[in-house]
RNA sequence: GGAGGGUUGGCCGAGCGGUUUAAGGCACCGGUCUUGAAAACCGGCAACAGUUCGCACUGUUCGUGAGUUCGAAUCUCACACCCUCCGCCA
């Protein structure tokens, strides 16, 4: 297939991306893009994608066309036909007359009829598996580049704290708290797992209640508590499941997976369903573990709990109308970025470049938080904004708009934020000479008034 | 695990081989009336796809998939999901 995506050589560990496209649509084949769009103006398509550094095969798509085109046009003729010798011979029936040439002449459709359905059937399916191979394009101020390397840093916050001793990184911190527990877990379930006892436990549920406490309170998100094992129907996209199911952990004998992401079952909340416009924005806050198996990770982050076969995560989600979906997006990124600042964690925000950009998304703010024990930002959320292209194969629709019918939604999360890496931060950049660690201003309400974990 | 009932347009709901081109209601939109609103009355109103500059025409869709038939919401088979009762159970 000519057309193809181009895979993410990045941190995967809280980047939605590859699972932003793991939505089923309603009916299978759905294309992901707008067909309509497709064959109104190919050339907007092909130019968006070239910023991807995809190459859209025209050639081949006009070559389907072409064929679908014949093939249709002619096989509702002949349905057309065949409908209405059956009408007919129904009305002679009714009135008790001799249907018999009727009949003949009906008859003689049927094997033609059935090889164009047939053909027909065919032909689509071949265009709907080039169309879904297809990004999202990106929006037009999304910069150019090829890969991580060329994110563009928007906005920075906050000044990494000067030690006036060697930081430790958080697995040491949390050994010294005797609240992070590795071998336990790997006893238990094997590598990339953590056992968090005492304060550090604490501090970990604190903060999860923390942020959905902010997002629920001040930033107007609608709490949520879903499954945390999905169908194949949602969790299984046509292109999605082929490519990302190594991803996931499915349950033996069952269609079932645990969820990577709250995104999998709270998106589709609104899976073929018609809002109604006065009913949109949706906001959603979901706090859930997220299961990723980690395939092809071998080796990056093993250290710690960076990257975990199971994490807590924080996210946050908006339906809208597509007029609203670009400032919600920047306050989407805005709400994830607040989490940051209340708890005083300097981190700088990255718009993701054209060839670094998600599969669905048409734009994607990382967050990236200073870590003093990697003397390096890593990148505890990221936020995007799908545009119509998660809710057309969703069949996610509201009507009460400018255009009198159904329409796309528009779909956007991010992560508010990922608390495992959270935790980590939190762990790292207010450890103190003594090995204790203090509890951020802002969460000590959740802490029951603590202040300081004390070293063991 | 066992037994039974169910799945129809945005929602509710009738229909069980051919005047269904899916009744009726709700919601929604427009109009009459009214100082304005409500009520009442009149009219409109499914989605998706194709051909078309457009008017319009055609096709597909009644949980999903196969089948029977000239013709299927309606008949047959399989599957999924929901509900009720029994059993088991945190």
């Amino acid at each position: 297939m000519a057309a193809l995506a181009r895979s993410r050589g990045r941190l995967e560990g809280l980047s939605a991306a590859p699972y932003n496209c793991g939505f089923v649509p309603s009916k299978p084949g759905t294309a992901m893009l707008d067909i309509q769009l497709l064959r109104k103006d190919l050339p907007a398509v092909i130019a968006g994608l070239a910023r991807r550094g995809v190459t859209f095969d025209e050639a081949a798509f006009r070559a389907l066309e072409d064929e679908r085109k014949g093939l249709q046009v002619r096989t509702e003729e002949l349905q057309a036909k065949r409908n209405a010798l059956s009408r007919q011979v129904g009305m002679l029936k009714g009135k008790g007359e001799d249907a018999s040439a009727v009949l003949a002449e009906v008859g003689g459709i049927g094997e033609e009829l059935k090889a164009n359905e047939t053909a027909l059937g065919s032909v689509q399916e071949r265009q709907n598996a080039f169309l879904r191979t297809i990004p999202n394009i990106p929006r037009a101020e999304v910069p150019e580049g090829r890969s991580a390397d060329d994110n563009v840093e928007v906005r920075r916050w906050g000044e990494p704290r000067a030690f006036d001793f060697a930081p430790k990184d958080h697995v040491d911190v949390g050994a010294g708290l005797a609240g992070l527990d590795f071998d336990t877990a790997a006893k238990l379930a094997g590598a990339r797992f953590s056992v968090l006892r005492g304060g550090v436990a604490r501090l970990h549920r604190a903060l999860a209640q923390f942020m959905l406490d902010t997002h629920t309170r001040e930033h107007g998100y609608t709490e949520v508590y879903v499954p945390y094992m999905v169908s194949a129907e949602c969790a299984d996209g046509v292109s999605s499941l082929a490519k990302f199911k190594d991803d996931l952990f499915k349950l033996e004998g069952r269609d079932l997976y645990l969820i990577p992401t709250a995104e999998y079952p709270v998106t589709n909340f609104v899976r073929d369903t018609v809002l109604e416009a006065k009913d949109l924005p949706l906001k959603f806050v979901c706090h859930s573990p997220c299961f990723r198996s980690e395939a092809g990770s071998y080796g990056k982050d093993t250290r710690g709990m960076i990257r975990q076969h199971q994490f807590d995560k924080v996210e946050i989600l908006q339906v809208v109308s597509p007029e609203n979906s670009a400032r919600a997006h920047e306050e989407l990124t805005g709400h994830a970025e607040t989490i940051l600042r209340k708890l005083g964690l300097p981190f700088r925000t990255m718009v993701l470049c054209t060839g670094d950009v998600g599969f669905s998304s048409a734009k994607t703010y990382d967050l990236e938080v200073w870590l003093p024990g990697q003397d390096a930002y890593r990148e505890i959320s990221s936020c995007s904004n799908f545009e119509a292209f998660q809710a057309r194969r969703m069949q996610a629709r509201f009507k009460g708009g400018d255009k009198g019918k159904p329409e796309p939604v528009h779909t956007l999360n991010g992560s508010g934020l990922a608390v495992g890496r959270t935790l980590v931060a939190v762990l790292e950049n207010y450890q103190q000479a003594d090995g204790s660690v203090s509890v951020p201003e802002a969460l000590v309400p959740w802490m029951g008034g603590v202040t300081r974990l004390d070293k063991a």
